[in-house]
DNA sequence: ATAGAGCATGGAA
DNA sequence: ATTCCATGCTCTA
């Protein structure tokens, strides 16, 4: 402190922050407790980094002591030097110089080794084992964080650590536990930084508690050195493990990570708060193999932190298994990030978490960063160039050159990706989660599955291609198929945009959407006689079922209602538009009026309809047989596809395109589908005023439900929306009628059947059991698409579609009933205008009101255009629920 | 013209 | 109000 000048700001001054110097400032120095830059003057800051600064200004202060090992000065009792040594636990102090000779030499130093990145070290570390890294976070008050007191010593001494060691000077206890950054003149802002795997592990207890460090079970001051730094600006009720040890980063510019290891520096609590339970109390555990071992997730591990829970890892012991494969090595899960359609696309940037980055990867004083080396859980090492860019007055952190690896795990916005590391080795390991078997937040129970990219034979290429063996629940399957088809090959810039935080979203209230999907997964059955029809699309050939589609447009949409209560619409006797859902608990149907907005979570004592059945243990009204001709009737099912084919880049672009149209069919844009490229960039930034599905519901998808009569500007939004684009499409389906009647008598076609007409009469009826192909044509307008295999236009498909001219396709023809309903449905919701906006609400419900459920109006009414117009679509979308065979 | 690099912007948390 | 971060924008090669 006594470098702390009596500015009171760095940032309010222009003066240098030293108070001893007059001169303005220019760069930044180390980092305040307030979580900004001390701003020095060139001459000052450069003292600070050549770790001269309190040499030269604080010789006079207090706080001086003597390495306990080579007897140099180092100036404990300021905050520019606080990351230059370390307290032993013997007492006394050890510069980093030594400490880190120490760490190096014994696994029993105080130093985590994790504090040196560069592969030199790392690779000296190497044989540390996972006890010696526990052993070193169990080895008493280790300064993570200096607490002032600990400043005070006067004892002489006559030099800093290198330079390097001043980087770091994150005094910020509650969020940095920090390890000394390696950059230079810049303070970096490597907070917590775990050591160590039982470091973490005690963190996480403590955070899972909840509170700031005070564990029944562990006391993070004891391992951490729990900071008493006043808190900066973190959250007061983080743990302050403060860990200001500075840690002689070598030299950065030889860069290669390698192997990173590194233990975390870090106090990464969520992290490790979930994924090991338990092992470790106090960070004093000597007991190495208590920690690390299998981190499994636990669901009430999340206390608070400073990541965001979007970035705790969700390991399951089976994927931690996976990963470590049968080696001896103790995988550490660090974090995971879904990502971005920037992250998945082909700038082949990462972004990661700024706090992730700061507490697993190696500190960067220049931008320029360093190549990291990352191992997939192949074995195959790849090698980014972690790096940052200013930003504001902090910093984003990328990882650039991810495009191979991301290509040859072939994932796309929305899918996950984890970064573990392995010990001893240290190794970072970089696996995935296809997103459909991304664990819901805490509900793990299903995620290693497949797809999580470190199979323990470390085939992170062995995306199930089976899209159906990765259902997992989540509402992601239906994204995930369709996303697993297009990640074949070549990997356009993800289509999810804007969906990606919707994903993150929807991933974080699995728990709903897996429900959902479990009911929905019910209904997804194939009747035992039916026979798909079988699409053909770019010469892909699809089993296509209608419910597929809808179901796939539930979870397609991500950012519009989606995957809800699964109901089925029906007509009943008295000619009134109903729907059947299912009770979660009893599984009997109800029957509910067509309107009714759904929770995805239904249940009998929901039914305010019907009181007389708002009990499990009433009756069910409709008999098995009645229930057994609904169902099928409606296609509930869902069947496996086959795909073959060779074009991976039509497909991906028809399922992006799909994608796409989705979208716009809710939207009912008019503007052409926009390339897959284009996807994501079609909404940059919802900016004020965008009135699109996605902005005009709340963010979080969390929300109180909206009544059919309110009258909120979203519900208005939605309301006016939907009117205009029915009308839209009335509009247009006349012309289409009218154009289509005209060929017919010109032409005859005897594709004429399968044309487009979008009629619900058309559409009713059969829900043709027989298998046919059904060709996509591509270009919109044409009316011949068919879904005859002998269709001149087999195999063609027009990934331009436009949503108002979907009404030409008729795919649905084959969902007979289910059809009829759709159709009902809009019309009912088209006559009833303003008041009834069943289809707007469902959107909303479904939607932003996290629980609604679209009832089924809403999906129906979607379902029916794009079925419309759009056969492709629909056949691309269908295929998507399954995935490719071919 | 295109891709890549770096920075800026602004929505979301 | 602040920070994060997704992604757009601009410049350069």
């Amino acid at each position: 402190m006594s470098a702390a000048p009596s500015t009171s700001s760095s940032s309010t001054s222009k003066k240098c922050f030293n108070s001893d110097c007059v001169d303005f400032k220019s760069r930044k120095g180390w980092r305040l407790r307030s979580g900004e830059f001390a701003e020095l003057c060139d001459r000052c800051a450069s003292a600070y980094e050549e770790g001269r600064f309190c040499e030269t200004f604080h010789l006079s202060a207090t706080g001086w002591r003597c390495c306990d090992s080579c007897g140099k000065r180092v100036h404990c009792g300021c905050i520019v030097s606080i990351h230059a040594f370390t307290l032993l636990d013997a007492g006394g102090i050890e510069c980093m110089t030594c400490a880190r000779k120490n760490i190096v030499l014994t696994s029993n130093s105080a130093w985590p080794p994790s504090f040196f990145y560069n592969t030199p070290l790392s690779e000296r570390f190497k044989d540390l084992s996972v006890k010696s890294w526990s052993q070193l976070a169990g080895s008493g008050p280790v300064p993570w964080r200096q607490a002032p007191s600990l400043f005070n010593s006067s004892i002489p001494h006559s030099e800093l650590h290198p330079r390097n060691l001043y980087e770091i000077d994150r005094l910020n206890p509650s969020e940095r536990s920090s390890a000394p950054s390696l950059e230079k003149g810049r303070v970096e802002d490597f907070p917590d930084r775990l050591v160590n795997g039982s470091l973490k592990l005690g963190t996480r207890d403590i955070l899972e508690n909840g509170n700031a460090g005070t564990s029944s079970e562990e006391k993070p001051g004891v391992c951490l050195g729990i900071s008493q730094h006043p808190v900066l600006k973190e959250d007061p009720s983080t743990p302050q493990l403060g860990m200001a040890i500075s840690f002689a980063s070598l030299n950065e510019s030889n860069g290669q990570i390698g192997g990173l290891g590194t233990p975390l520096r870090q106090t990464a609590p969520p992290l490790l708060a979930k994924q090991f339970h338990g092992n470790l109390h106090n960070g004093v555990d000597s007991s190495p193999d208590t920690q690390i071992r299998i981190g499994r997730p636990r669901a009430d591990a999340r206390g608070r932190s400073q990541l965001l829970p979007r970035y705790w890892p969700r390991f399951t012991d089976e994927e931690l298994q996976q990963i470590s494969g049968n080696s001896n090595s103790v995988i550490t899960p660090l974090f995971e990030k879904m990502l971005s359609a920037s992250d998945a696309g082909r700038i082949g940037r990462l972004v990661l978490p700024k706090k992730c980055a700061e507490a697993y990867f190696p500190p960067i004083s220049h931008p320029e960063g360093l190549p990291l080396k990352v191992q997939d859980s192949k074995g195959k090492e790849w090698v980014f160039q972690f790096r940052f860019w200013p930003n504001n007055n902090s910093r984003m952190y990328v990882l650039e050159g991810v495009t191979p690896c991301i290509q040859n795990m072939r994932l796309q916005a929305g899918d996950i990706v984890t970064f573990s590391r392995l010990e001893p080795e240290g190794k970072l390991v970089m696996g995935f989660r296809k997103a459909s078997t991304a664990p819901s937040s805490d509900l793990d129970n299903d995620t290693s599955k497949a797809g999580n990219g470190v199979s323990t034979n470390g085939d992170v290429e062995l995306v199930d291609p089976s899209p159906w063996s990765k259902v997992d629940k989540s509402g992601y399957i239906a994204k995930e198929v369709l996303e697993a088809k297009s990640s074949i090959k070549k990997r356009k810039s993800s289509t999810l945009g804007s969906k990606s935080k919707r994903l993150r979203i929807e991933n974080e209230d699995m728990i709903e959407l897996k429900l959902t999907w479990e009911e929905a997964q019910r209904l997804l059955r194939p009747p035992p006689d039916h026979v798909p029809s079988v699409v053909m699309i770019e010469g892909f050939e699809f089993e296509e079922y209608e419910l597929v589609m809808f179901q796939y447009l539930h979870v397609l949409w991500q950012d519009a209602p989606i995957l809800g209560k699964a109901t089925i619409f029906a007509t009943d006797n008295l000619g009134q538009k109903i729907q059947w859902v299912q009770c979660e608990d009893c599984f009997k149907w109800r029957k509910l009026p067509a309107n009714a907005l759904l929770p995805s979570k239904w249940t009998c004592s929901s039914n305010s309809w019907d009181l007389e059945r708002s009990l499990c243990s009433a009756a069910q009204e409709l008999t098995a047989e009645q229930l057994e001709d609904l169902l099928p009737s409606c296609n509930l099912v869902a069947a496996s596809k086959k795909m073959k084919a060779a074009k991976q880049d039509a497909e991906n672009e028809a399922l992006e395109g799909l994608d796409t149209l989705a979208n716009l069919a809710i939207l009912g844009e008019n503007e052409a589908l926009p390339t897959s490229s284009q996807a994501t960039t079609k909404h940059p930034r919802h900016r004020p005023g965008c009135s699109c599905i996605v902005c005009i519901q709340p963010p979080s998808g969390k929300g109180p439900k909206h009544k059919q009569t309110c009258t909120c500007n979203v519900c208005q939004t939605v309301k006016r929306r939907f009117k205009t684009l029915m009308m839209k499409r009335e509009k247009k389906q006349s012309e289409k009628e009218a154009e289509t009647t005209r060929k017919k008598q010109q032409e005859t076609l005897p594709e004429k059947l399968l044309d487009d007409d979008p009629s619900p009469s058309t559409n009713t009826g059969s829900s043709s059991p027989n298998k046919k192909k059904v060709v996509s044509e591509g270009s919109d307008d044409d009316p011949n698409r068919s879904k005859s295999s002998t269709s001149p236009f087999k195999g063609q498909i027009d990934l331009n579609i436009q949503p108002e001219r979907e009404e030409e396709l008729s795919p649905g023809s084959d969902c007979g009933s289910m059809m009829k309903m759709l159709q009902d449905a809009r019309q009912q919701m088209l006559s009833s205008d303003g008041d009834n906006i069943s289809a707007g609400n469902q959107l909303l419900a479904g939607h932003g009101m996290g629980e609604n459920i679209s009832n089924g109006i809403s999906l129906g009414t979607i379902h029916q255009e794009s079925q419309k117009d759009h056969p492709s679509a629909f056949s691309m979308k269908v295929s998507a629920s399954s995935p490719a065979a071919g």
